[in-house]
DNA sequence: TTTGTTATGTGATCGTAGTCACTGAAACTG
DNA sequence: CAGTTTCAGTGACTACGATCACATAACAAA
């Protein structure tokens, strides 16, 4: 475990020790299911490797997509719960293979009290997260689909740090709580404005 | 400030002491602004007394209901934004006469390291508010106005513990991101059904 | 190349909610 | 009490987005 130095650079070597020491390495394949609503966690999850999708789930099985978490980042909602033991209703899905180191969460309180970073850290991860749900609220609450849609498309491809993003109008629309025929007339829109273009299975950005 | 104790009984005594130290009592009229948009938090803030309204802020002065803080609280936000020195995005609004107490930014990180029990307390403020933050992208994300009006009603019948709430409809429309005319029909089609029942300015439960 | 599958395009229809214009009713003020 | 203001009710119209029913296009596998 000699990249967890460099996955977490702002983190001194005790407590990069410590973290080898009661953590432990779980893999997951691309489509699998790291968090799922009402489950327990037992730990908090850190990312070392690959990229995860977080879901807001609605009562009849509707998502709404929140954020990603990538190498580096913390699960927020495995903190919380973690620290609380409660259950979840949110679905993290990993979207390419990922790696994550867990931390069982008795020793949350420890490492809390005894690694200035570690609580740094945890509340960048919460205030990061908690601004990334005011934008999401800012979008359903204020704008209609096709802003929504752009502001979608803005996050994959800042994101992904691509112009190009694989993804059908499927996807998107359940991302959105949507349907695929007003997504992809809505794309279709924004291609006749030359802002993005269009082909099977992927989008390219052109000026959004 | 000798109640300060009986307002945060889970501190210890040391705790309080510092409190009172470092800490300024602040009073604000109902109707005050408390935060502001694009406001400096040079401090946290703990309700002492009183209630206020925190709304989520469109571009263009639309405003989203979040919920509410009373005694007891802390302003999530203030912790973030003042641990990182930013600005706001949200609006507090005092909705009684409201006492809070302030803490200027500096004392954060020591208050977090020597007292145990702040440090739970600041993890359980956020656990709280990212919650409510959840339930509110639910209902925009997953629910018709009309279930967001039921749930809104909940909410304000639940958290003044009264069965009935002084609001007129256009308040409920603009905390909704909505219109009068829109909420007025709804809350006639309630009252048809005798989940609520109506008068000007009040609004009663029956059986939400 | 044929066949099957997945992704996309498009018209028609419908319901929800936002807007406009106006009426009426209740409360407040002098 | 008359006049004014604030709050609520209602019909007509409109727009957005959800849904249905297909048509077409791209790709993959045989």
């Amino acid at each position: 475990m000699q990249s967890l130095k460099s996955i977490f650079p702002q983190f001194g070597g005790p407590l990069i020790d410590q973290l080898e020491k009661i953590g432990q390495v779980v893999e997951f394949k691309e489509g699998d299911m790291l968090l799922r609503t009402g489950q327990y966690f037992k730990q908090s999850l850190l990312v070392l490797e690959g990229r995860v999708k977080l879901y807001r789930e609605g009562e009849n099985g509707e998502e709404f997509f929140l954020y990603y978490l990538e190498r580096g980042n913390a699960c927020a909602l495995s903190i919380i719960c973690a620290t609380r033991n409660e259950t979840s209703e949110i679905k993290g899905q990993a979207v390419t293979p990922v790696k994550v180191l867990t931390i069982p969460l008795q020793f949350m309180d420890s490492l809390m009290k005894d690694y200035r970073e570690w609580y740094f850290f945890v509340l960048e991860t919460y205030r990061t997260r908690f601004e990334e749900l005011l934008q999401v609220i800012d979008q359903i609450a204020f704008h209609s689909m096709d802003e929504k849609l752009e502001f979608y498309l803005k996050r994959q491809f800042d994101f992904l740090k691509s112009k190009t993003i694989s993804i059908t109008h499927q996807q998107i629309a359940d991302d959105l709580n949507s349907s695929r025929e007003v997504i992809s007339r809505l794309l279709k829109k924004l291609e006749s404005q030359h802002r993005i273009s269009i082909s099977r299975n992927e989008i390219s950005q052109i000026s959004l």
